[in-house]
DNA sequence: CGCTTAATACTACAACTGTAGTTCAATCTA
DNA sequence: TAGATTGAACTACAGTTGTAGTATTAAGCG
């Protein structure tokens, strides 16, 4: 399971990245941290839950009057879903052709090589991979 | 240049993976290629070229009493900008997380990482990032 | 108990997208 | 030359998204 393909906007991703790191938040809460990122006003924030909501990928539960959202997919469900869709779409399913065009366009420097072969060389069998940046709030 | 952020829908990219590849066609032979691999009117073709005209990304010129449409962006470009959309905008601007992602995913297999292995060694000896700057966007 | 406030619900609207019908004009063909 | 065909132009419409105003309602405060 967990094999939907979940197609988020921009600003979609904005609000699961800030409902993945704080894991359940009321309107105003979200509004507050979004709107430092970008300015909106709250009802837009509001609706933007809403809608989540809706098309599932969001949770909600009423805390008292207010609504608290939590995500409804995980980061990781995302992760794939979006890089699976454009490995598909664009580089015809070739993890190669990516990484390829990747280490080609120099988004990479010698310090991602080095730790992308360290990596691959221990890769194939676990696949741990947990690693949760804070930044604000 | 070319460093301008290009977003596609499915259905664009799916046009202009069509174009891309025979470089300028009518709109009934677009529709016709299109056709096979999702059935639409060819008003929708004729429509959705039109619009891509209008935003630019593709270029048209009048032969006879038809258009030609050939792409005015490269596929290289759009897949630089697309990669490095979901590169910022999922994993943080980090390939390696991306990688990391694509390995711990079984979209690659044995085969598939021995080539990419192969072709990170390349990578780092030959291009060793011959440029500092990197100053698109 | 009224008033202010906080929160949600409802409504709106424009841009974009997928989809395609209808109309009109140019061409080809019998 | 008239009818059929081909292409493009114009129009339409619903769904999604970004954005937010307005209305309503439930609390909390004096």
């Amino acid at each position: 399971m967990s094999g939907k393909s979940v197609k988020l906007s921009e600003l979609q991703l904005m609000v699961m990245k800030v409902l993945w790191r704080h894991k359940k938040l009321s309107v105003s809460e979200t509004h507050q941290i979004l709107n430092r990122q970008k300015e909106m006003a709250p009802t837009t924030v509001a609706t933007l839950l809403k809608r989540m909501h809706e098309k599932e990928i969001l949770n909600v539960e009423k805390e008292g009057r207010q609504f608290l959202y939590s995500p409804a997919i995980s980061e990781n469900d995302v992760k794939t879903s979006m890089l699976s869709s454009i490995l598909d779409s664009l580089f015809d399913g070739s993890p190669t052709e990516l990484v390829h065009h990747l280490v080609a366009q120099d988004e990479v420097n010698q310090n991602d090589l080095d730790r992308i072969k360290q990596l691959l060389s221990e890769g194939q069998i676990s696949q741990n991979k947990s690693k949760q940046g804070k930044d604000n709030e």
